[in-house]
DNA sequence: CAGATAACATGACATATATCACATTAATTA
DNA sequence: TAATTAATGTGATATATGTCATGTTATCTG
């Protein structure tokens, strides 16, 4: 299933410009060349499952990962969406806890994996690194505090239509037909993301597909509204 | 309104031994001492706005401080509630961006201001302190996700009984009669709190009274039945 | 390619909860 | 202590959304 390929080096990697690896110095990129693993993974795959413990970082390359909590109702959350650039499990580990969520892969994806006292050894040896990834960390905070908020505050209509302009904000890409979503997501995906049932998304889909909001293109979302779902979702008070 | 007097210098403080704080070296203690700002604040006082920029640090010496987000219907979405020993702000500090939240007096507070540069002369000095800062982010990352998690797949009554045993685990004193949640709140920040309307909190709290699981006390809830609340919260699926 | 499974769709229905309006009680302030 | 204002409580009502049932279509797998 997972296949492990010889892979580009750190120093060399692009998806690495746009990450929190972006700065480190020579020695340090060789290091984590010398001991990280390149997996491929296929859709569907699993990453790590919420309560085992993190035995290191892994850092998308290519492809989207969706992290998530599993409720008591056996319904997914989507806490994010990882894509290119992007670290997973660092919290955890350094946290020094059991995950706090699950990973699995939603695109074709290609990750690296760090261990942990690789990614130990740079943080404790790069202030600036460590100083990055509290940023980092500091950021998310704030990020899931207004996903909170949105979530207690908020109809589900305005929460699907602001994750609609999120996900065409980070996935979208010009066409002449308005600005299409190019993310392959189920109905119970997004439903995970937004925090409502399958059926209430594939309704509301369609409404804003009534309404000219939006539009299909396969099994993709085209979005031709922008304006008309920032209406819709509240965003200005 | 707010009061500067003479405080304990940080090397004594008592509410330090439980907070981040409770490992620094005594030279950073002492600079600490002399750089920070004790304030008595009165209940309903305003400690820092969204929007604004962080100048510092928050240390609660005493008291209660509630951190919330006002959405975009007025509603305040309260992210947590701060008590002797919690830190304040410093995850909009360290993200270097405005405060995400704001912060008031719940019950009268002696809180220490640790401006900006000490703070992060510390941060910078004592990378063990550095490293505790950066794993107690991590372990709120994780409680929001949770949080998260159950405001879109739990109901409203499951969340607020899930709040009464969070309260009384925190701010519980054992009494005859159950144990008593040690706190004033009014039923609008019960309603922030669990993020609904005031009147459902209303509804809801004397329905869990009627069934004998709660009682009141004054302004005050007694806990009577914690196994009741857990299984109305839904805690095993 | 057939059969199985997953994804999507739609209808019917129940209900939890928000909202509005108003009454009462408690707390604050002049 | 009277006068305001804030907090609590209750009733009536509307509705968004969850749930269940069922059907259709697409996708996967042997």
């Amino acid at each position: 299933m997972k296949t492990i390929e010889k892979s580009t080096p750190c120093e060399l990697c692009m998806s690495r410009k746009f990450s929190l690896f972006s700065n480190l110095t020579e020695p340090h990129l060789c290091h984590l060349s010398d001991h990280k693993n390149f997996i491929t993974h296929k859709k569907g795959q699993i990453l790590f499952y919420e309560g085992t413990k993190p035995l290191g970082v892994f850092c998308i390359n290519d492809g989207v990962v969706k992290v998530f909590k599993t409720a008591s109702n056996g319904k997914e959350q989507i806490i994010r969406l990882a894509k290119k650039g992007d670290f997973l499990g660092y919290a955890s580990l350094l946290g020094e806890e059991s995950y706090s969520n699950s990973a699995t892969i939603v695109e074709d994806a290609k990750i690296c994996f760090v261990p942990r006292e690789s990614f130990l050894k740079v943080l404790s040896e790069d202030t600036e690194f460590h100083r990055r990834v509290t940023k980092a960390l500091c950021h998310d905070l704030g990020i899931m505090e207004d996903k909170l908020t949105d979530a207690t505050q908020k109809s589900i209509r305005e929460r699907l239509a602001f994750t609609l302009l999120k996900l065409s904000e980070t996935y979208g890409i010009d066409g002449k037909e308005g600005e299409k979503i190019d993310i392959v997501l189920t109905r119970e995906e997004i439903a995970g993301l937004v925090g409502t049932a399958t059926e209430t998304v594939i309704r509301l889909l369609s409404e804003f597909k009534k309404d000219e909001l939006i539009d299909f293109e396969g099994k993709k979302i085209l979005v031709l509204d922008k304006r008309g779902l920032a209406r819709l979702s509240d965003f200005y008070g």
